[in-house]
RNA sequence: GGCGGUGUGCCCGAGCGGCCAAAGGGAGCAGACUGUAAAUCUGCCGGCUCAGCCUUCCCAGGUUCGAAUCCUGGCGCCGCCA
């Protein structure tokens, strides 16, 4: 097996690291635990957080041990954005996501073996820690000074809003976790995003301060980002979340299949677990074939099996390839449709209404008003053909097989109405 | 606690009491071109029973024929001082 370092580094994963020679001494001389915190701010972790959960299994078929934290206590806190304070969520609310982002992330580990992971949350070290203790035994090892120039704190007291306490004790609380860890499962390494640093090396600071003679160390992931500059992760529905109930696994294939060309290289050394030597083959079939999608296709399906299984991926496939196919729906056999249209966003109605509110109604454009402006520009069909008019109704006839609609808008929003009773 | 400032549509931001559903920018959507890319050009971008009507400019009152624009009281936020 090739070193990890230069397996991460190849791959653009290695965004920065503390004194690199000593890290790769401590990963030669034994087995190392090292851990990667998630906060627990909405109720899925989202297609960002990929990069950190399979780092993390990375690290772990490299021999390292993983300590995943699902933070129920600096998810009460809230990490410091740069542009606006949070709003606080309760603690049962933020206790109900640690559940779920932990059945999440517990899918890329594994719990078995001699470096089995283990699930951790900060609650059980801060819960019942005074607030008088925590001032006097971890407040007292952070300067203000230094606090006050990490970039996201910065940023903030330029700002118009400035940042409250809360917030701006936040780089304790991952400090700490950092330091119990360290005590508790000797824990030396923290993996987390480059614009995670000035936490990461918090906790790092405090373990050297508190434990003399230990040596730890911190690696920071690169931020995914687009090459035309917007944000990575986004759709017009919102953030491409695991959750299959939040973002289907349609739309999460969907979402891999369309990253453009100058990106997916990129993206499939930092997400596949495919060898090197695929990976070059398929970076250069999008240089030479970039039509045909290869490396998107080999994502995207890579990706969707690892989140959602082998099953449900096979069957967003088969959706995909029969929604844009290029033959007639009307050829497709009843099951195939069924099962493709049962992938994306649908409704059962009794009877056929206008066109206009049939997009409305299965969310494929936000009111009437904006079905109308759509049709009005020429972006909506119904089973591939363009809708006339405003006030256009389907009939009967219309009905594949009977019963389906397929509602297009634009060249790739698709929805389907099934006609139940008439 | 005192003084001052500020609160506009997804975000930023302009907005003489009528001509404001509200400038401009960004984001987003659609069309053309393509490959379910990118770039570019064009159009759209509160809602509806859509050539008209309805509900918006932090909230609640008030002045006025008429208020996002004025007044009063709340609430939030920011700054300076204590």
């Amino acid at each position: 097996m090739t070193d990890i370092v230069d397996e991460l580094k190849w791959r653009g994963l290695w965004a920065q690291s503390t004194d690199e020679d000593a890290l790769r001494k401590a990963l030669a001389d034994g087995p190392v635990t090292f851990y990667c915190g998630f906060d627990p701010t909405a109720a899925s972790l989202h297609v960002g957080h990929l990069v950190q959960v399979l780092t993390m299994r990375r690290f772990q078929q490299a021999g390292l041990r993983p300590l995943a934290l699902v933070g129920g206590a600096t998810g009460q806190i809230g990490d410091p954005r740069p542009t606006a304070e949070r709003t606080l969520n309760d603690p049962e609310t933020v206790a109900n996501w640690v559940t779920r982002l932990r059945s999440q992330i517990e899918p890329f580990l594994s719990f078995e073996g001699e470096n089995a992971a283990v699930m951790v949350n900060n609650l059980d070290w801060t819960a019942g820690l005074s607030a008088i203790e925590f001032l006097r035994d971890i407040g007292k090892h952070f300067r203000v000074n230094k606090m006050l120039t990490k970039d996201s704190v910065a940023r903030r007291l330029e700002s118009q809003e400035g940042i409250s306490y809360t917030e701006f004790s936040y780089q304790l609380l991952q400090g700490m976790d950092f330091l119990e860890l360290y005590r508790r499962y000797g824990c030396t390494l923290q993996q987390g995003g480059s614009d995670q640093w000035g936490n990461l090396t918090a906790g790092l600071d405090l373990i050297h301060r508190l434990e003399p003679g230990a040596s730890a160390h911190c690696v920071a992931t690169p931020l995914m980002v687009k090459a035309d500059g917007t944000k990575f992760g986004k759709t017009e529905g919102g953030a491409v979340w695991l959750d299959p109930e939040m973002t289907t696994p349609y739309a999460f294939y969907q979402f891999w299949l369309n990253v453009d060309d100058q990106d997916i290289s990129g993206y499939m050394r930092i997400l596949s677990f495919r060898s090197r030597a695929e990976l070059e083959e398929l970076e250069e079939q999008t240089a030479q074939r970039p039509q045909a999608r290869a490396a998107q296709r080999a994502l995207a399906e890579e990706l969707t099996t690892l989140v959602h299984g082998a099953d449900q991926t096979a069957a967003v496939i088969a959706a995909s390839k029969a929604l844009f196919g290029q033959g007639e729906l009307a050829d497709l056999d009843e099951r195939t449709l069924a099962a493709s249209l049962s992938e994306v966003p649908h409704i059962q109605v009794r009877e056929l209404s206008p066109v206009v509110d049939l997009f409305a109604e299965v969310g494929l454009v936000a009111s009437k008003s904006a079905a109308r402006r759509t049709v009005k520009e020429g972006g909506a069909y119904v089973n591939n053909a363009k809708v006339a008019g405003e006030d256009a109704v389907p009939t009967a006839a219309d009905l594949i097989h009977g019963r389906w609609l397929v509602l297009r808008r634009g060249k790739r929003n698709l929805a389907a109405v099934e006609v139940t009773g008439a």
